[in-house]
DNA sequence: TGTACATCAGTGAACGCGCGTTCACTGATGTAC
DNA sequence: TGTACATCAGTGAACGCGCGTTCACTGATGTAC
């Protein structure tokens, strides 16, 4: 058992055999296997050794069970994820409307090649707690980063925002799941469903706003005139 | 083949051996098996089998397979869903703010002992496209019913709700995303999650309202100013 | 009421299959000298 | 440069296991008369 090799495979000096498959083959392979749809938690060991063209017992050399290569895809996802929010940040600076360019950067995303972020939307429903615990992990980061931008960009315009934490959560929240949707969605529906996404996100920054400023707007507080 | 009852058992005439466990009680024992997290799909025909307490091939004597099984449990979760709805409106009725009657029916559904409302929630993600569209129309229903709700209500007021399909959908997806989250969530979060809830969704309706006064309130639709 | 019979819910045994995991191995590669 | 050696990525065969599905069956129950 001593032979595994857990660490990132660069820094080992080399000694012996050189590998032909990588841990990055395999992770491509079960990248494939799962999908836009299924869960990495049903992935089995010999099936991803049979996408990537090893004998099952080979896999032992790369990672300690499959559990730990899903663990690994869901860190590569939240990886992505980070990337989203570089992008959609760089995009915000220069100039144009953050909610707009927050949700393209998201879609571009989920369109993209590797669907790493797919997989991070399944995986915070489904699958083991190790699972749900690294994918919520990834949420959590995604709400801090956008309640500082949020924080951030209220007080440019002389503002408070209103509970920040709870605005980041139910924007994050909303357009995860949004994104889950577009996936089983045809692509000529897409642009809609953006605008969609975009008008929902405005309507709780309006709010949100709103409600900083203490207007009695409506009557959604007190009890119901119906 | 010819002797499967798909059928429901009441209205067949009773010939031959009397049945000494029914459908519900495999019904029940799936229930018991997938518990607050396991995703349907996972669940084995001798796995249901052996928690009901009856030989693996038994089985056959009241589905088809377990697939017809899951679709049947998820057709019970959106019964389940339905009374939820039901009960929300009675509670609305009643005098006191929708909001919150509404997501304390919820949740009090998500907490309760048959956890239909949990499963509905999962096959939604994951799962075989049967499930997922199974999932998804429940979704649906619960969207139309209360986007005709906030209409109505809207117009009480003499207000007309700007994009009210939008606002229930919004509404109905961050509800649904927080519940999965509450499931992960020790009991004594409960309440300040449930109050975080409120408030996101008080959010979206304000928003919505402001929106469709046309009060230019901020600048999330212009060019940011960062 | 009593008896013969048809129905059919549930069973035990068996099947072939894919699974995770183990073992002793092979042979390509790099290092020491 | 050449040779002996250590390392170790990948292998083939085998294991026991739980799975879905089939088969011929048993025996409890209701119906016909």
């Amino acid at each position: 058992m001593a032979g595994i090799r857990v660490e990132a495979p660069k820094s080992r000096p080399v000694l012996g055999r050189r590998a032909v498959i990588s841990r990055e083959d395999l992770i491509k392979a079960a990248v494939r296997l799962v999908g836009p749809n299924r869960s990495v938690s049903t992935l089995s060991l010999r099936e991803v050794a049979r996408q990537a063209g090893i004998a099952p017992n080979s896999f032992y050399r790369h990672f300690r069970d499959v559990d730990e290569l899903a663990v690994t895809l869901v860190d590569e996802a939240g990886r992505a994820l980070r990337e989203i929010i570089g992008e959609a940040r760089q995009r915000a600076e220069s100039g144009r409307s953050v909610v707009r360019s927050s949700v393209e950067v998201f879609m571009k995303q989920l369109d993209a090649d590797e669907p790493f972020l797919p997989l991070l939307l399944r995986e915070g429903t489904v699958g083991s707690p190790a699972f749900k615990a690294a994918a919520e992990r990834q949420l959590q980061y995604f709400e801090e980063e956008l309640q500082a931008d949020l924080v951030r960009l209220a007080a440019l315009r002389g503002e408070t925002m209103v509970s920040p934490h709870l605005v980041a959560k139910a924007v994050t929240r909303l357009v995860f799941t949004m994104g889950s949707s577009l996936l089983d969605m045809p692509r000529e529906q897409h642009d809609e469903f953006r605008e969609s996404l975009v008008i929902m996100i405005r309507m709780i920054l309006t709010g949100a706003e709103v409600m900083a400023r203490g207007i009695e707007l409506g009557n959604h507080r007190g009890p119901s005139r119906q």
